[in-house]
DNA sequence: GCAAGGTC
């Protein structure tokens, strides 16, 4: 038994079509060669097959890992000519419990070799599409940019959809225009106690519709009272956290702790080093069957900090199975605490907390739903309704060791009153107000819509922002709001002004800076998996798509530039 | 000097 360390080789272009030695649109076409990236590990996997008969694989069940799997056959072919994809087996297996290593061991199964050529697939239009654009954009902005440093332009199939968004909520903001907006606002009074209530038309755009409202009712009788119509108090739930994913772990820590996706993942990934928390690349958001996930607890009862509290899950019965998410990688079980770490470990700051939030919430996961009730009041008031409601938590539930999370009784308690019943109208105006633009972008938010487009994996969406800011199409500003601060990501003038220009190229109503591309193509690849497309079609249609998109980006290159040059303009 | 996907 041997291992290997994620993929072993690379692809890329043969000499003759380096950087300077052919015109980007030949790359659509070009060679490509594969090559070891590690020889040490390559070497290894040969070494180590020469005197086999057979060969099974055990690398992450996944796509990816399907493709590592073929990789590994390729190195140990090389000195062993029994080993071939008839003496290959494949295990299937998800995480380490021992009765499903064990499964996995005695029920193999073969490579996928459609999943093989997905992957394929996905690497050739990655790299074709990716170095004839950013050979092509680097060398035209090569005058433009103000001549301090020569600066790569970059295109990836990621890195421009990601751009998209920041440039997409950026332009949203810019060219909100703000609408005025009126409401009707009823306080209503009961034994000294004053309570507002919400009215149910929210609020309208038009004044004389508004005041024509508030008029009629004012007009009408006992028009200093309102009716009670019902009292309606509702048990209610906060339920405890699904299991953690990666990316539900970055957009907690950003949002908690400020904490970028990467800082975030880099930490992780030393803890797991360590041994001190599982796999931190995970899709899976569902705990294994088999799993003690009582024993893991029960580990945790030595924090002074949290102890008492894993104690109390252990033997108090308080102990929940989980909720079951809908997601799953089928590689990799949910992140959660494998050892208790102290203080001895010589933590960083970031490592601490990050360690700290993986425990809390994995005990908040195993923890009972915290629960209350919450009473709502409707009420009439002329041919008006309005409505309010409380809340008063009973069982903190797992809020008590999630302290990062608030759900709070409010603050002020409901009057007492019933259905039917008259109450004074204490206060009955018109009030108005402006509609307000959306908030900048922050980190989380861009985490949030990459993965739900499907931009980038739960191992490289952090790399994909740190990319678009390494190539300065994205710059990132601390805007303080009331009293708290925000790190927000805006575009630059390059990012804004390539999106721009991307847009104004057109390409036959194909967006280059949104999101469906890369979707489709993630579509695609599902598709290939499934025996419904090859790799050959695939490949065709999409290199056809992305020439054709070149032709006419090589046509009005005078339009990506003038739109960087507006957007200068425009700023200065 | 390019991509995105693994990984440490």
């Amino acid at each position: 038994m041997t291992s290997v360390a994620g993929h072993i080789t690379n692809n890329d272009f043969p000499k003759e079509f380096g950087w300077n030695n052919c015109s980007p649109v030949a790359l659509f076409d070009a060679p490509t060669k594969i090559k070891v990236e590690n020889p040490l590990i390559a070497d290894n996997i040969t070494q180590e097959a020469q005197n086999c008969d057979a060969l099974m694989i055990w690398t992450d069940c996944d796509r990816e890992g399907e493709y590592i799997g073929w990789e590994v056959v390729e190195q140990a072919k090389k000195r062993n000519p029994r080993i071939t994809l008839e003496s290959t087996y494949r295990a299937r297996f998800s995480h380490l419990e021992r009765s499903h290593i064990l499964q996995a061991a005695r029920n193999p199964i073969r490579l996928d070799l459609k999943a093989i050529d997905a992957v394929k697939t996905r690497m050739e239009v990655d790299l074709r599409t990716g170095a004839c654009l950013t050979r092509f954009l680097t060398n035209l902005f090569k005058g433009v940019l103000g001549g301090e440093k020569s600066s790569m332009i970059s295109y990836g199939g990621c890195q421009f959809p990601t751009l998209g968004f920041v440039v997409d909520r950026y332009k949203r903001i810019k060219l909100f225009v703000k609408e005025p907006f009126w409401l009707i606002s009823l306080t209503f009074k009961k034994k000294q106690k004053q309570c507002p209530v919400t009215w149910e038309r929210g609020h309208l755009f038009d004044r004389l519709i508004t005041t024509c409202i508030y008029q009629n009712c004012l007009r009408m009788e006992d028009s200093e009272m309102a009716t009670i119509l019902s009292v309606a108090t509702k048990p209610t739930s906060n339920w405890a956290p699904l299991p953690l994913t990666t990316v539900e772990m970055q957009k907690d820590c950003g949002r908690f702790f400020k904490l970028t996706a990467k800082d975030t993942l880099a930490a992780a990934e030393t803890l797991y080093t360590r041994g001190f928390i599982s796999y931190p690349r995970t899709e899976t958001d569902t705990f294994p069957k088999a799993m003690d996930l009582k024993g893991l607890v029960g580990k945790q009862m030595e924090s002074a900090k949290w102890g008492s509290y894993a104690k109390s899950l252990v033997d108090d019965g308080r102990f929940r199975q989980p909720r079951q998410g809908k997601h799953s990688d089928e590689a990799h079980p949910p992140i959660h605490p494998i050892i208790f770490v102290g203080d001895s470990a010589n933590l960083t700051g970031v490592q601490k907390t990050v360690y700290e939030y993986v425990v809390r919430r994995f005990l908040a996961c195993c923890s009972p739903d915290a629960k209350g009730f919450r009473t709502t009041i409707r009420l009439q008031w002329g041919t008006e309704f309005f409505r309010t409601s409380g809340l008063v938590v009973k069982e903190n539930g797992y809020l008590e060791v999630f302290i990062y999370s608030k759900w709070k009784s409010s603050k002020n308690n409901l009057p007492e009153v019933e259905p039917g019943e008259r109450v004074k109208v204490q206060k009955a105006v018109i009030s108005s107000g402006m509609t307000e633009p959306p908030k900048k972008l922050t980190e989380t938010e861009l985490i949030a819509l990459m993965d739900a487009n499907g931009i980038g994996t739960d191992a490289t969406i952090a790399e994909h922002i740190e990319k678009i800011k390494a190539r300065n199409y994205v710059t990132t500003l601390k805007v303080s709001e009331g009293r708290s601060k925000r790190q927000v990501i805006v575009p630059t003038e390059l990012g804004y002004g390539l999106v721009e220009g991307f847009n104004r190229v057109g390409f036959n109503n194909i967006s280059l800076t949104k999101p469906f591309l890369r979707r489709s193509l993630e579509e695609e690849l599902k598709r290939i998996c499934e025996g419904q497309a090859t790799r050959q079609n695939v490949l065709v249609k999409s290199i056809t798509m992305y020439k054709e998109a070149f032709a006419l980006m090589s046509q009005q290159k005078r339009l990506l530039l003038d739109s960087y040059r507006e957007t200068i303009a425009a700023n200065s």
